[in-house]
Order: structure tokens, then C-alpha cells, then sequence
DNA sequence: GTTCCTGCAAAAGCTTTGCAGAAGA
DNA sequence: TCTTCTGCAAAGCTTTTGCAGGAAC
């Protein structure tokens, strides 16, 4: 499960990120669209409501919640980071047809790797490609 | 197991590709070189030996292959796009301390997404991160 | 002789950086 | 008050595009 708006809030307070207007915006929208936004889709989102934002604090506030451990990055295509609040396990489809990313579950630490006994492994990904249902029907 | 370079060859030429000196060396760094290089690693390796060699025809010729299936792009980092000639079922892990990639094995016909029945997965991708075994040692 | 490829220069797209003024604690 | 954040402009990177000359077939 999610941990509550409070938590968060907590959590960013401890990590002495400051929760400024934008910053809290940009919060409120990961946490209402689990749609793994873009940073550009972000900022064309809210640039109505908050007529002054700027690109550069949509990156800032991104990387900080980043370097937080409060969302995730998701690089699935290049040039194309995608940011995700989720952090129950789980693993991504992409639509290829409308570019959509949908969650999937997925038991990742069921997922082994016999050529990897020496290694430290801190971070699991995984994400499919193909064609969403809705998509399919067109 | 990897097709024979005649194989190869011959696909190439089904899909219209010209054989050029330029492609044919990057094709040959893919294949002694298993190790996920970027485009700009091929670029600066090859620099040697062919002077004359630009980032747009190593650009394009991995664009080439990746099109007619027989290279893989592989986007684990943001803007760093790598290719990679295996052919068969595997994950990849990178170091995040010195940035290799490595091949291991893992069955992705066992991964089941119950979640996405109605889809169409033409592409499933596993990647690891963590620190490699020299690394841990330092 | 066609058609496609090469490589230069320029452009495009995403992201980061520098910095002065503004806002949070 | 002190520290951090914002937002503009500019720069940094990877990748793509336009195009004239050249190579493959």
C-alpha cells in the first residue's frame, strides 16, 4: 500500500526538502495520475493552475523526490525519464501504438539470476512492450 | 545461439542493407564486442582504425540494424542508448559504480503478467542494478 | 546508371547549470 | 535571518535531419 500524504510530507521534511507551493503541486499531481508522467507532461499539467512554473523547477523538484527515495524513475524509452510514486513492487507495459504505461504486479523477488551470486544487486526492473486492449480494438 | 556471420550477412541483404565498409566494422565491434556499447563507444573504438568514420553513419547503421532486428536497443540509463547483438533469452544488470552491463541468463517465457491478459506483449526486458564483484572489492 | 550511404554542419529534444531575486523555515 | 528554491537564459548531451558528393549494386 501507498504510505499516507502525511508520511510523505514527514519523510520530506526529515530530508529538509522544503515543501513549496510547486513542489507540493507537483506531489499532488503523481500521487491523483498514476499514468508514470513525463517531466514535460507535468509541467504542460499544471502550468495552468500555476501560471509561473517553470520547467527547471518541475526537474528540480523531480530529482529531489528522486534522490528521496519518494519516487521512482522509469526509463523505458530514451530521452524519455517517466517518474513513478508507486513503490510497491511491481513491473511496466508500454503501448507502443498510444505510448501509454500501464502498472503491472509482479513477485520480483521470485526473480533469480544463478550468474549474478557475487553480485550486489539493489534495484529490479522490469518492463514489457506491446499492444494495450484499447488499442487493440482500433 | 548466436546465427553464423554468413547468416547474418545474408539477412542483411534480404532487408536491403548495403554492406558497407562502415557497417561492416561496426557489425564486427558488435560481434567481438558483447558489451552493450553506446554509440558513442563504437564511435571513439573504431576512430582508429577508420578516420573517416562519423557519429551519423554509426548512428544510422545502428538504426539499420535495430530495424531489421538484428541489434537491440537497450535503455537501462536516461540519454544513453545501448545496443546489443545477443539474440537470446536474457537480463541485464548494470554496475552503478563502473557503468558495465553484463548479460545473465533468465527464462522471460516464465514471466506471466496476469494483469495483462487482453494485451499484446510483443517485447519483455529484465534489468538488474547494483555494484559488480571488482567493484565490491576496491 | 540508380539507388542508397557517408559525413559534415546544423538543428532538435531532454535535462542541467549559473545566477539574481523570492520564498520557506 | 539564513538557507534553500524559483525561474529565466544559456549551455550540455545524445540523437536526428538536410544535403552534396561518393560508394554499392
Amino acid at each position: 500500500m501507498n504510505s499516507s500524504i502525511k508520511d510523505l510530507l514527514d519523510e520530506l521534511k526529515n530530508k529538509n526538502i522544503r515543501l513549496s507551493h510547486q513542489r507540493l503541486k507537483v506531489l499532488e499531481y503523481l500521487i491523483l495520475n498514476h499514468c508514470h508522467p513525463t517531466a514535460d507532461q507535468i509541467y504542460n499539467a499544471l502550468h495552468k493552475d500555476v501560471p509561473t512554473l517553470s520547467k527547471t523547477t518541475v526537474y528540480n523538484t523531480l530529482n529531489a523526490l528522486v534522490k528521496a527515495n519518494i519516487v521512482r524513475p522509469l526509463n523505458i524509452e530514451n530521452a524519455e525519464t517517466r517518474y513513478d510514486i508507486n513503490t510497491f513492487d511491481h513491473g511496466h507495459f508500454k503501448c507502443e501504438s498510444c505510448g501509454d504505461v500501464v502498472d503491472f504486479s509482479i513477485n520480483l523477488d521470485a526473480l533469480k539470476a544463478n550468474d549474478l551470486n557475487n553480485y550486489e544487486i539493489t534495484d529490479k526492473n522490469v518492463y514489457f512492450k506491446g499492444i494495450c486492449p484499447k488499442c487493440l480494438q482500433i
